[in-house]
DNA sequence: CCGACTTTGTGCACGCGTTCACAAGCGCGT
DNA sequence: ACGCGCTTGTGAACGCGTGCACAAAGTCGG
């Protein structure tokens, strides 16, 4: 997230029209949800359906929405085709990212076979492992390749995304690996903290936390249980 | 996170540390670093170097640990050892949690493979899947069985925690008899939203939107160094 | 035993994100 | 043409989380 020292013009009053990080995160939901209500053949929808539908509270998405400009009716709601068009171009999925994941363990072929992986815009552009015994290896419509070509992958395919599903000891030197081949965003599933560069955007997801976090709530609930019973 | 109308006598005075949500998702991340660390030979550590072994501030942590109590020693820093205790403590890792998993595609294989999913304390007690031709397949030390086998697992192993990885369309189905069958906490790798009485903890992970994120944040870079040639 | 140094624990201020509540705006029926 | 009802967009208040900066508290060398 630190943006310093990299880019020596440093943030031109130019409105970029400025986004917050936290709306960011839930435009995927929406767009989601979009998708589905569409599939419905629904023209339109109110903040409040697609609140609903999404997961989250209506105000919230109203102010959500309003950051990429007024796209609604009042009295009416949104159009659905509209809004998934205008989340489309926000997210930049109307252009094409391509997408190189390292790690073909049993986590890295999940992710590879993922459907909602290669949503709109987004896709995999080779699968990369350091084990020659499963290079070459072939996952859906992609063959495995060592992770020595990633140079030529990044080059050949203009990669700027990479993930990482590798162990958790080969991940630090993946990650320099894919910075130094010139990927500038990187989601990693390994159990590590990584270091980039401060022009690369690194994001994380950690399965292990997700149950951690589901037991400490057990735990209290367990705890306020007895508590209950004593009292 | 609801808490309302199930419990009728609702939130004695008792104080039972309320520690920040926020905090709560952190400190699996302390626990990790500390482990790292104990495995190091590492005995004690100051705020400073575990902050940056988990990829924090210095100051977050230390207010973080202070929610625990105070376990450390100004001049000299925490005591591993015990540090790693009290967190494990607190997020309920000094007991044992059976765990649920259901659904044994892609996803469900890689998280019953995964190294740090069971974490001390968390264990999987069965994978389940609706598909009869999975049933049976072992993966690990466990055979798939049955989802209709469901409440039986339940009741034999004290099942507390549910983790779903089925396709979408199946999710809420299974979340729901997930439910009734007493789980009251699930962890949903599916995606879609889903609906879970107010009594049960529901978190979710989705795995596209973390790429969608960075997609976003690509099309920024670019669009602002466009924006930069341009001037 | 004392003083210098190290590191914790926390009071405080600030900023972001969430939520409420409502005025402005639009369509539809009459 | 006009008012009624519905829904958006947003101003304002609030609360949570973050980070600074420092006093309190402990260690260690002399």
């Amino acid at each position: 997230m630190e943006q310093g020292t990299a880019t020596q013009v440093a943030a031109p009053p130019r409105r970029v029209a400025t986004i917050p990080e936290a709306t960011v995160a839930r435009l995927p939901l929406y767009l989601r949800a979009l998708h589905v209500l569409a599939e419905g053949g629904r023209q339109t929808v109110s903040s409040e359906a697609l609140a609903t539908a999404a997961g989250v509270n209506s105000a919230k998405l109203r102010k959500d929405l309003s950051h990429l400009g007024s796209y609604g009716t009042r009295g009416v709601g949104y159009d659905v085709a509209t809004l998934v068009h205008e989340i489309s171009i926000e997210l930049g999925l109307t252009q094409h990212w391509a997408v190189v994941l390292v790690g073909v363990g049993n986590l890295g072929r999940a992710l590879a076979g993922y459907g909602g992986f290669a949503t709109r815009g987004l896709s995999i552009a080779a699968l990369l492992d350091a084990d020659p015994g499963r290079v070459g290896e072939r996952i859906g419509a992609l063959a495995v390749r060592h992770i020595d070509e990633l140079d030529d992958v990044v080059q050949a395919t203009a990669v700027s995304i990479g993930v990482i599903a590798t162990p958790a000891e080969a991940a630090q030197s993946v990650c320099d690996r894919l910075v130094a081949a010139g990927v500038t965003s990187i989601l990693n599933f390994a159990p590590v903290v990584l270091t980039v560069p401060s022009h690369v955007d690194l994001r994380k997801v950690d399965l292990s936390i997700e149950l951690q976090i589901l037991s400490f709530h057990e735990h209290r609930k367990a705890a306020r249980q007895a508590a209950e019973v004593g009292a």
